[in-house]
RNA sequence: CGCGGGGUGGAGCAGCCAGGUAGCUCGCGAGGCUCAUAACCUCGAGGUCACAGGUUCAAAUCCUGUCCCCGCAACCA
């Protein structure tokens, strides 16, 4: 058994949940409910970024003070995180002086002490209007390309974090012990890296950035977001103070999920961070692209944004529909298209009729003229689920979500083509309890390989089916064991329940 | 010469890293079945795998070049 730590990135409070916030914490969550199925010992982290200039304007904007504007944020994000069935095991705040400023602040002065940081003077071309700092090539005219005014030079002290030397240090870092997954990404870096980095500014004049962790010895300066929200992932578990849980970083595979925006900094800055402070380096970063809308880029202008909330409202609430559009859709490390009409395809193809009509007949047949009793026994169709098992699992562990659903669809489609060859309708007696027996079986295998992607869903065809273990399948503590998962492997499973409809059709 | 990804039957995608009968979902056509949520099953039509060269017995897959589309381009989470 091993220890499995898997963290998100950290979502900015300054706006709603957005379809790029829920894909990711889908693809974690998948993640971590199979590390724990398959009986890892789990620590699946999620959380808010709360500080920086946005959200010191945002919160002005709406009359609020920032520390007004993350309450009312947070609850936003957890409660739509707790709809859509997200199983963390530990939520960060930024804000949260208690548990995250400590570690930030202890990490600040051991990179202050190794020579990490130098205070420079930073001169730019400032836009008061924007408030915002521009180079040259990004003016026009040499005047600010929104509101057409010359930016005024302005020189400010920062802190600067000595990335640049550090180049020769992660090549081989990134080569050997922080893995980036899927390889693809892994070339960007590279490139990045071949051609040199550049110091990063690690903090601001509190005259500029108010709404931030002080500078620990330099209190005119506010931390960057760099050593702030980056340090979350140690934050959490209290590294670097006196109430640290060290197992859960350096006796566990560290996996950082995270967007390929961001996939520069969690490969470049942080693992150079962790090196000055004296921690090793986490063990992989899974990287996934973004999500399109129809085709195109979501943008508020094109006016094709979906919110979590609209798609969640189409299918009634039904988390799990959307858990598996995105597992279903999106290969890891893609972008991937959201499309309303897929979206209803893959529903009634997969959901409704491939998956939950096979559910309603093998339950009706079987408990047709009879209390739905079980006998299974040795059956043709057993070594078709042994072989699929082999491929879900290899395909779970290697993070290529797509080809496990496609093995538990392929049972689906295994089942209901032997219904039909062997026109199991017409079966009486004995025989039809041995053959429906064996179908139901089946379903009991797609059930569990289903509970990391739908687990409700998974859930309610347990119950359905009336096993055992049916109640417990949601606990964190729910292992798939080798009997679970072995032909008949649940010995006192002896009836099968009442059919219901898995997924009705929509739109009514 | 900024960086990266992509161009595969009507639509959306997989396959390419480790060359060897081109696969999946939806749609379309024909048939079957009637247990089931008008669901299920079988068969079929439809592709010069962007283009041009090259390597090879053999290339969607490797190499070179061209065209087109899309992201990113650093303090914008």
């Amino acid at each position: 058994m091993s220890r499995q730590y898997i963290t998100t990135a950290i979502d900015y409070a300054n706006a709603s949940p957005h379809m790029g916030h829920v894909m990711e914490k889908i693809l974690a969550d998948v993640c971590a409910r199979w590390f724990r199925l398959r009986g890892d010992e789990v620590r699946f982290q999620i959380g808010m970024d709360e500080h920086g200039i946005k959200i010191q304007e945002t919160a002005a904007k709406q009359g609020l003070t920032p520390a007004a504007l993350v309450e009312k944020m947070a609850p936003v994000y957890r409660d739509l995180y707790g709809r859509l069935g997200i199983s963390e095991d530990v939520f960060v705040r930024t804000t949260d002086r208690d548990a995250h400023w400590p570690t930030v602040i202890e990490l600040w002065k051991r990179l202050e002490t190794s020579g990490a940081l130098e205070k420079r003077s930073y001169a730019g071309l400032y836009c008061v209007g924007c408030e915002r700092f521009y180079t040259a090539k990004d003016l026009v005219d040499g005047k600010c390309p929104l509101h057409l005014t010359v930016p005024q030079e302005v020189k400010e002290e920062n802190w600067f974090f000595l990335l640049g030397r550090e180049t020769a240090w992660l090549q081989e870092a990134l080569a050997k012990e922080y893995r980036i997954i899927p390889e693809q990404r892994a070339h960007e870096t590279f490139s990045l890296l071949d051609r040199g980095l550049e110091d990063v500014s690690f903090s601001r004049p509190r005259s500029s950035l108010e709404w931030g962790i002080p500078v620990p010895g330099d209190e005119g300066q506010t931390m960057y977001v760099w050593c702030d929200a980056l340090t979350n992932y140690i934050s959490g578990i209290g590294l670097l103070t006196d109430h640290a849980q060290p197992e859960w970083w350096d006796d566990a595979t560290v996996t950082h999920v995270i967007g390929k925006d961001i996939a520069r900094f969690h490969a470049l800055i942080w693992p150079a961070m962790l090196k000055h402070a004296g921690v090793t380096l986490p063990d992989r970063l899974l990287i996934h692209g973004f999500l399109t809308s129809e085709g195109q880029k979501m943008s508020k202008s094109i006016g094709n944004v979906v919110s979590p909330e609209e798609v969640l409202a189409h299918v009634d609430g039904n988390a799990d529909v959307l858990r598996f559009y995105l597992s279903h859709e999106i290969p890891v490390g893609n972008d991937g298209d959201f499309s309303w009409k897929r979206f209803d395809e893959l529903y009634d193809a997969k959901l409704r009729n491939q998956l939950g009509n096979l559910l309603n007949r093998v339950l009706v047949l079987l408990r047709k003229g009879t209390e739905g009793e079980l006998a299974i026994g040795p059956h043709a169709l057993s070594p078709d689920v042994e072989r699929q098992w082999t491929s879900y699992r290899t395909a779970m562990d290697a993070f290529e979500l797509q080809d496990a659903l496609q093995a538990a669809w392929s049972l689906c489609v295994s089942g209901n083509v032997f219904i039909d060859t062997h026109k199991l309708w017409t079966k009486k007696g004995e025989e039809k309890t041995k053959e429906l027996s064996a179908l139901a079986e089946l379903l009991r295998h797609v059930s569990l390989m289903l509970l990391p992607f739908i687990p409700r869903t998974a859930q309610r065809m347990a119950r359905q089916l009336h096993l055992p273990y049916a109640d417990r399948m949601l606990a964190k503590d729910f292992v798939i064991t080798d009997e679970m998962k072995a032909w008949g492997g649940v010995a006192d499973w002896k009836r099968v329940g009442e059919p219901e409809i898995l997924f009705p059709p929509l739109g009514k």
